[in-house]
DNA sequence: TCGACTGTTGAGACGGCATCTCAAAAAGCC
DNA sequence: GGCTTTTTGAGATGCCGTCTCAACAGTCGA
């Protein structure tokens, strides 16, 4: 069973990597940022990154972690998901990989679901249309279980429309 | 056969019939906006539908095209759909309905597809989390058969990664 | 180890899209 | 027509993200 310790520095280390093969360097803020990153569970946005440096004591500029998250998701150690089409969040690329989203409207939560069936469904809906797929975006905005529980049952009926 | 003209006017008298229903009033922005969007075929941005309007001799505010395309959008006659995160675009809600989207991200170009298997597939997903679906957003971005066609063979290789 | 070269950073300006503000105008009701 | 309330327009504002450019700091060769 290998330690807890020996996880969090091996995307560094593919990080770290990735710069070297790119004939990037390997400066303080970008250390720091992968660090900070992976040690964050979940989904975090900008801004939250930002202010995790700040309080980890590495400040860096806004400007310096768009750029830096950038070149994570270059890397493919993180993900940069876009869910209501407001603010980005990034998400660590898990091993697992390929999954999607339901974010509540209510409480901001976000629940990941994996379903290879959408997967195996999208390939062939591309197939038949002669697209070349790149990237799918999957979400389902609603009510997670607890605020559809404390929401007024008749208030605002949410229609089944899909956009 | 009904006449083609027939058809048009449905969803003014439509959307006439949601205003009055909410107590909100008739206004000739409006009116001139419902049947700017309803003249359009496919989709269009809140930018193009100010233009259109003012095309026609109906100058508004762009804040009162977002606010009415809204209403378009409460009244369930009209989709927003953001598109890689950008500018939301709107289409008509039709009768077949429920479709979802792939972008072209060279040439832009939408093309709409229709698969009730997905459909499906997400109303077991949200069962099976508990989950209140409100709306759901699929979007596939790539490459349209004539950009795939014009592109460099190896040049950007897209990963197939899903985010 | 040192210096030079070149990529990186920070601060703030900038950009696109959308929303907010508030006085003036218009709709609806009597 | 007069009154009340909603809607509108113009522009400010906000949010999120990108760009600019001078100063800084990795990296590499000598």
């Amino acid at each position: 069973m290998p330690s807890q310790q020996s996880i969090r520095p091996r995307e560094e280390e593919q990080f770290l990597r990735f710069l070297r093969g790119r004939g990037l360097r390997v400066t303080a803020a970008r250390r720091a940022l992968c660090r900070e990153i992976f040690a964050q569970h979940g989904h975090i946005d900008a801004d939250q990154v930002h202010a995790a440096l700040a309080g980890a004591g590495h400040a860096v500029s806004r400007a310096t972690v768009y750029r830096n998250l950038d070149l994570l998701v270059e890397a493919g150690l993180v993900h940069k998901v876009r869910l209501g089409g407001h603010r980005a969040v990034f998400e660590h690329v898990h091993a697992g990989g390929d999954h999607d989203h339901m974010a509540c409207r209510r409480c901001g939560r976000i629940v990941e679901f994996v379903s290879p069936a959408i997967g195996a469904l999208l390939t062939e809906i591309c197939r038949a249309h002669a697209f070349d797929p790149g990237e799918s975006r999957l979400q389902i905005l609603g009510l997670c279980r607890a605020c559809a529980a404390s929401a007024r049952p008749a208030a605002l009926p949410l229609e089944a429309a899909r956009a």
